[in-house]
DNA sequence: TATCTGAGTCCATTTTTCATACTCAAAGTA
DNA sequence: TACTTTGAGTATGAAAAATGGACTCAGATA
């Protein structure tokens, strides 16, 4: 997935606000969910982030998990620690050597929403019965998502929402 | 990406009862945020679903905000029709033939969340200046996500939040 | 010393992307 | 009528990435 510089990047300023409304208000370079998913969106590597916030740690065990390739997880797990999102966490079982897991860093817990907010999308949206797999916190309560106003409130229909630019 | 059966699939009952809690709670087959990866959990499906969050209908529209290759355009919107997510939409503009848009049915359109709370991850841990997309009321209020509890409370530390296998 | 294990790397083959050019159908124009 | 334009795709060969299997490496144990 190649990204290269969009049409309202060559564009001058002045150029840029005549633009028709049939585009996105605002370049890849200057949008912050564009740069969300450079960063974690392809399948492997939000697979390996489930795999994580389910508390899987180890290699063997994402690759048992996945069946994913041994030389894909490894590259995709470098690239997660290199930005940051997981931690290199050494580990020793009794009477064994000691090694290495992986694990969240506070960066890449704070993705938790996003990850809640498609299971959900999933268990409403998607065939393929029942989902086993609850998040949910200690006492037991599952957990949702909620879009929220700035004031607070909470929004119910999201075809009210609209994607602007930020002036300046 | 090729998903296959993984450990759990290729276990008895009895047997997946003493798997290592080492490894994921459920497996992919069981699991509903493993089918929405599967479904659009790709670099170029989630930035064509950001086009069609921003209003964005026509295929050169898309094309050129995206850079992406016309094939792969083609290829990844009837798999979204397919999928129920984007649906075709004629119009047609004075003087101009009638052609084909896409936008977000209902059910795409449920994804904002997700969205909603990636754009947000990425404004609070990505670097790379401010974005300039926001998403809002008409209103002009700020759109945000909250992790919430079967209870209605809110939860603002996600490393609360456990993984386990729904019994049955 | 030989063996086992988990965490990787290496590599030949297959699949997917990429970039560019080409097609197609309807509407406008000479 | 013939020709041009325009948006929405297809076709294609080259380049990049994924796949699956074998191989490596280091420390612990028999």
């Amino acid at each position: 997935m190649k990204i290269k510089l969009c049409y309202a990047d060559r564009m001058t300023e002045h150029a840029s606000k005549m633009v028709s409304s049939r585009h996105a208000p605002v370049p890849l370079a200057e949008c912050a969910l564009a740069r969300a998913i450079r960063a974690i969106g392809d399948g492997w590597t939000l697979l390996i982030l489930r795999e994580a916030l389910c508390g899987v740690e180890r290699f063997d065990a994402m690759h048992d998990d996945l069946g994913i390739p041994r030389s894909v997880l490894a590259e995709r797990l470098s690239k997660l620690v290199a930005e940051g999102i997981l931690e290199q966490r050494p580990y020793r079982e009794p009477g064994r050597r000691q090694r290495n897991g992986y694990r969240l860093t506070e960066k890449g817990r704070a993705l938790t929403p996003a990850l809640v907010a498609l299971r959900e999308w999933s268990e409403a949206h998607l065939p393929g019965g029942p989902s086993r797999l609850r998040l949910q916190t200690q006492d037991g309560q599952e957990v949702t998502t909620r879009l929220t106003r700035a004031d607070g409130s909470s929004l119910d229909d999201p075809s009210e929402i609209v994607a602007v630019a930020k002036p300046e």
